[in-house]
DNA sequence: TAGCGATTAATTGTATGATGATTTAGCGTG
DNA sequence: CACGCTAAATCATCATACAATTAATCGCTA
């Protein structure tokens, strides 16, 4: 008793033993990678027991979960079918985390890229005439760890989310504010597939800072314009990185 | 035990399997509708089984469901807190069908409607290069529905709801796809609160079909400019119903 | 009495097995 | 060959028990 809690507690890398959360995040993996293609019914319940190692409750609940974003779709005595990629909820932040840099399609980047384009400078004309006092310092501060991060490209990545993720909440629009995720998703991608491309960050800072200014002066159309210049710095990175496959479209 | 079981199969308007699907239903209006407050934590696990008379198996798979909707968090020991509103996923179709026109707030709608504003007219221009064949003779006859209505103000904002769908799918960008929930939420909004106000359904008929026109024409501007114009016609229909409470910016 | 550490108790998390419900598949019959 | 029926496989739900976690309580010490 004591000492099997003692040695739980010792051994606590894993304090949190979130089992089921695991195994949701192992299957919605396996789907998203590509080990369970669309169309395909997975392993029936008892037989998942088995590989995870879980009970039947814990498979349970994480088809559930996954069901709610759109992966599978479960259906009595046929099993749970793998949806059409076309039904995935790709706002969803997991699934996009799932998918990975690896198997991000060239058409869902596209679709994001297009879709900042489209969001972000919007937010941030709005930005201009609701951003709190809180806000923009917050947005400033990013600013400032992306300059401090110089050569971890990481912590420049994480930055840099943040400050785009506080802008779209800074735009105090709620339905802009739920589409952080997919910027995580897109620079998460640029961070993997950038590794040896280094892709001028100062002229990138610059413009944001530039955008914090604007908010500062309540200057939407400037703000605005600092929006475009800076999705149009990562679509050229985008588009270099990619070779230009895909045949994004860089119009808009 | 028995009598419970006959009593269940008896009662059966639900024979439909969907047992789970009602209970989260149920938890999941109970929370929108605000008879749980964010913040509080709601009745334990075994509580809610009797409240709605099953298993503890169906609670926990509901409030997994709900957790991952954003809106409860549960933890271990202190049970589970209905989480701020803030971070309610209000893209969820489920959500918005739970919060229902009569809690929507104002800032909620103000924000879908700044949202529409955005991105239907990119996904229109967009649309103008993209759309299908199949697409534009879904959007054809999704404008034919509406002028079929007449009279019914049901079937009009269904065919309503089904040709601003199309549109952004028909843009071919799955983050504009994935945003059609947002509309239904929108319109079906609209359509309870317009009851008695006759809003003019036969203009906003023709840019509908002007949009249309312009896509099978490859006018992307024209598209862009239609949309916009049937989004004007929305922003001032919503305005009149809420009479402009809320100051709704309509800028943008 | 105030502060603090260990114990306890209550609730969620997980496991197990059984039963009912539903759909696919196979079979038999006209 | 078509059609309906039986039956088996699998999910859906239920019931129960145990483990893990943490808030709350109790008791000890200064």
């Amino acid at each position: 008793m004591t000492d099997k809690a003692t040695r739980r507690s010792l051994r606590s890398p894993l304090r949190r033993p979130r089992v089921r959360h695991n195994v949701t995040a192992a299957i919605g993996a396996d789907i998203c990678g590509g080990r369970f293609p669309p169309g395909t019914v997975l392993p029936r319940e008892s037989d998942l027991c088995e590989t995870y190692g879980v009970s039947r409750t814990v498979i349970r609940e994480s088809l559930k979960v996954l069901e709610t974003k759109g992966l599978v779709r479960g259906r009595p005595r046929v099993g749970t079918i793998v949806c059409d990629r076309a039904e995935w909820n790709v706002l969803d932040a997991q699934i996009l985390e799932w998918m990975g840099p690896d198997v991000l399609s060239a058409e869902l980047l596209g679709s994001i890229l297009e879709a900042r384009r489209t969001v972000e400078p919007a937010a941030a004309f709005l930005a201009a005439s609701r951003a709190t006092a809180q806000e923009i310092a917050d947005l400033e501060r990013a600013c400032d760890d992306m300059g401090d991060a110089e050569g971890d490209l990481e912590a420049f990545t994480a930055a840099d989310a943040r400050f785009h993720e506080t802008l779209l909440k800074a735009s105090h629009n709620k339905v802009f504010h739920q589409l952080s995720s997919i910027i995580h998703a897109a620079l998460s991608y640029a961070l993997h597939a950038s590794n040896r491309a280094a892709v001028k960050r100062d002229e990138a800072l610059d413009v944001h800072r530039e955008l914090v200014d604007a908010l500062r002066l309540r200057d939407g159309a400037r703000a605005e314009t600092c929006s475009r210049q800076i999705l149009d710095l990562a679509a050229r990175d985008l588009s270099r990185l990619m070779g230009d496959a895909g045949g994004l479209k860089t119009n808009l």
